[in-house]
RNA sequence: CGGGGAGUGGCGCAGUCUGGUAGCGCACCCGGCUGGGGGCCGGGCGGUCGCAGGUUCAAAUCCUGUCUCCCCGACCA
């Protein structure tokens, strides 16, 4: 591609209102352009590396039996009814000119589900995996960070669907086996991370993530252990006792509403208090949940476990049903305890809670032999804790895929069934899979972006090669350029060919910005003795010249097998 | 939805407080020089100052309303 050709909009300066790396970069080096908020326009290069990370999927889908369709984006809403989505606030609804009630879907689950329902009648239709790639459109609250999180989007979404659990696993095993291989191929650190199977009822969930610091997820990282940081566990560090205040007593802590204070005035280590926070579960229930005072409450571990929704009791709930906020606890508490797992029984010396009276806590509490309780997991790990005996660190991330065993949660609704050999009617039973293609490539910026701009891992690159030509029309750096531009494009090397007027610093910056692998140099300096110069977008080593004279395809073919 | 910020040529910004003919850098166009890291000289094009209404002899500037965009949080199959 010559750029004299190419709409390539580079800009020196970054956009006034660009946070994420991706986002500036990616419009600085001309891959995408905005609309509106959360509406991105991808440019030729950036639809290239989009389009490059298509291709991996696809081929990767295809290797385990996936097979390809399309599915609408404009879709009945009275579909979207049946499987009680149609009301989301994601859910962009429209009519048509007839006031039919029509939706855009942010998903595909209704209408493949809708499909297979009418179209497999026996076990011997199964298992099946159907895939495509199609424009997402959701209302999202906030759009966020150029490319990452916006309104519309095209998803990969594959959709496995089986006679019984036992056939989910396996769907659910290949679709581990095609990702992993398409993430590895991507060029992009990630992890397979265990997720949150959410309200929805799912039996098994992974998240893909890519550590990059816009990521919007935490992801809790141990040789060995990766998990999100919405459902991981770990052992919690060590907290210091007080073997002095080991023996039940009450002491008096004016005014001291905060773990801080009661810690502080006491001198004992945070760890060494009871935290306990007052929630109220969507169908009504009171419950105290009690964690370490250094620790702090997971809302979708605790979701998870109370099987609903929650949110914190009000003032007045404590007040009336607890005590004083800022001296509740466990002890005495007529209302269901929660206890987290980090808080060990019997440990030494006891710990400190809240009296449920002003002003005072108490000392020497145990558990079980003070208050009963219900045991459970529900804090949020911190880095330092143990997996393992290894220390997690918690780091940011990107969602670039999710793999996610549905179950009968869509096929019941929409009465997607098959008879078995014994003619019985049986509930075919899913799974879902999505891939973002334009994750993907956002986490590739950000993962390899230096001061210069975007370093693309080969599989993503728009181009393989940035060709420069330094010199002015008529040259014979010119006719050099021209011949080799020719010969790459002959060869199948994808080539972008800055044939343009300017200057070398100019054409040099826009190349270190763009971010191909291989930048090859036509220039009066080496041309007198027949070389190209080459340089790899990585690292500042010259790589050592190409000669022209018996046709260089070869050895810049070899060359881009050396950056591999 | 809550909090904060911003809308002035393609991009980045000044001007707004204190009303008086809309500016700067880059980019772009023309001519020339230069020709290995965003070079130099000269000459140009380009803006209903987000939109609507109001105040005023006069509004980018003051008032009211409204739209859009960004950041933080809530939210995120």
């Amino acid at each position: 591609m010559r750029m004299t050709n190419l709409l390539l909009p580079t800009e020196r300066q970054a956009p006034s209102d660009a946070e994420a790396l991706s986002h500036i970069l990616g419009v600085r080096a001309g891959l995408v352009r905005q609309l509106g908020t959360g509406l991105w326009t991808w440019l030729p290069a950036g639809w290239r590396s989009h389009q490059r990370a298509v291709q991996i999927v696809r081929e990767e889908l295809d290797a385990i039996g996936g097979q390809e369709l399309l599915m609408p984006l404009i879709q009945p809403r009275e579909l979207w009814r049946k499987t009680g989505r149609a009301d989301f606030d994601e859910v962009f609804k429209l009519e048509d000119r007839k006031g039919s009630e029509l939706i855009l879907a942010m998903t595909h689950e209704e209408s493949v589900t809708f499909h297979m329902s009418q179209l497999v009648r026996s076990y011997r239709d199964l298992p099946k995996i159907l895939y495509h790639f199609q424009t997402k459109a959701r209302d999202e609250p906030r759009p966020r960070a150029g490319v990452l999180r916006t309104r519309e989007f095209i998803m990969k979404d594959s959709y496995s669907f089986d006679r019984d659990a036992a056939g989910l696993d396996e769907s659910y095993a290949k679709h581990v086996v095609a990702y992993d291989r398409i993430f590895d191929r991507t060029g992009l650190e990630w992890y397979r991370v265990e997720s949150d199977v959410g309200m929805m009822g799912g039996s098994g969930a992974h998240e893909y993530m890519a550590p990059c610091p816009a990521g919007e997820n935490d992801v809790a990282l141990a040789p060995g252990y990766a998990a999100n940081v919405e459902v991981a566990s770990a052992d919690p560090q060590p907290v210091p006792m007080p073997a002095a205040l080991a023996a039940p007593a009450e002491v008096t802590t004016p005014g001291m509403a905060t773990i801080e204070a009661v810690a502080g005035h006491l001198g004992v280590h945070r760890g060494a208090l009871l935290k306990a926070f007052p929630v109220v579960s969507d169908s009504g229930k009171l419950v105290l949940v009690v964690v370490r005072g250094d620790h702090r409450v997971n809302e979708t571990k605790l979701r998870n476990h109370l099987g609903e929704g929650f949110r914190p009791a009000s003032t007045e709930e404590i007040e009336q049903q607890i005590g004083p906020p800022g001296f509740i606890g466990p002890v005495g508490a007529q209302v269901p305890v929660l206890l987290d797992l980090a808080v060990a029984d019997g440990a030494s010396g006891g710990w400190v809670a809240g009296a449920n009276r002003p002003d005072t806590h108490l000392q020497g509490v145990e558990p079980g032999r003070d208050f009963a309780f219900e045991r459970c997991d529900v804090r949020a790990v911190e880095a330092g804790d143990l997996v393992g005996g290894a220390a997690i660190r918690i780091e940011p991330a990107i969602e670039v895929g999710n793999i996610f065993k549905l179950g009968t949660r869509y096929s019941e609704p929409l009465g997607a069934t098959f008879l078995d050999e014994s003619g019985s009617e049986q509930l075919i039973v899913m799974g879902s899979y999505g891939i973002g293609p334009a994750r993907i490539v956002a986490a590739a910026i950000e993962q390899t972006a230096d001061e210069h701009g975007i370093a693309w891992p080969r599989a993503l690159a728009p181009w393989q090669v940035h060709l420069v030509v330094l010199g002015k029309p008529d040259t014979p750096e010119r006719e050099a350029a021209e011949g080799l531009y020719a010969e790459l494009v002959e060869a199948g090397i994808e080539t972008v060919y800055d044939d343009r007027a300017g200057g070398a610093g100019e054409k040099f910056a826009d190349a270190e910005l763009l971010g191909c692998p291989l930048r090859l140099t036509v220039g009066r300096r080496t041309l007198e003795d027949g070389l190209v110069e080459a340089q790899a977008r990585r690292g500042s080593e010259s790589l050592a010249p190409i000669p022209l004279r018996e046709g260089a395809a070869p050895a810049v073919e070899a060359l881009l097998r050396e950056l591999a």
